[in-house]
DNA sequence: ACTACATTTCACCACATGGTTAATTATCCA
DNA sequence: TGGATAATTAACCATGTGGTGAAATGTAGT
């Protein structure tokens, strides 16, 4: 799998995205992070284990809390490839579309 | 659903990335979207819908041939999104690693 | 040792996803 | 009109997803 499938996907779910919103203060809890979501533990627990597979998110063990530390730099293949995708391309896009719909104008009148 | 929710999922798949890469040089139609890939025409089909929904493909009919083109602007919220997590925060959250492994070990030696 | 606590794992459910083949719709062209 | 072509829709299948409650694991504290 690519590394971006695992990351686009971590970031396809809008719970997870608000546990890495949570996470830019600092590192939590399980518990913690759970609290302000309706959800089960278990169900936050899934979340972080999809977070961690993409590596958006480590974990530190300390007894029997888990802390849960954003690891941002793991975002940066995602947002590589959308600065190259995003904005960047668009004024030539633009203008290959003029090129294109003169083509066609030319073809109207031949 | 949040616009991220779709955008992401969209993007979370290789054959819609690269179908998106391939529709970078200009509009093509569904017969040429799916010609480099090994699966068949209504798999692609479904993937394009995927990624009309997400505003991310437009499509334009003329006669039987549905011409698709690239939308990139639409990528601004994800790529806006990522922006605000990556890299930016870098330096302030080392900065507040820092301070509380400091606050640890002032924990650890009173 | 016992109990409380933090978290995961298990077994399950409803539903979405990505794929298929076959049938359908709609357009072009001779 | 009739046949080829472009694409979608329909029906189906295996697997993945996000959720649940209940049980299990491991650690902390008394």
């Amino acid at each position: 799998m690519h590394d971006l499938d695992g990351i686009f996907h971590a970031l396809a779910d809008p719970t997870r995205r608000a546990i890495i919103g949570a996470l830019i203060q600092g590192p939590k809890t399980v518990g913690e992070i759970s609290q302000p979501f309706d959800i089960s533990l278990p169900a936050v627990s899934k979340h972080l284990k999809v977070l961690e597979r993409a590596r958006l998110v480590t974990r530190q063990v300390r007894g029997r809390e888990h802390h849960c530390r954003l690891n941002p730099q793991s975002l940066a293949p995602a947002h590589d490839w959308l600065s190259f995708y995003s904005g960047f391309w668009q004024e030539r896009l633009d203008a290959l579309d003029a090129l294109l719909s003169e083509e066609d104008h030319d073809n109207d009148e031949p």
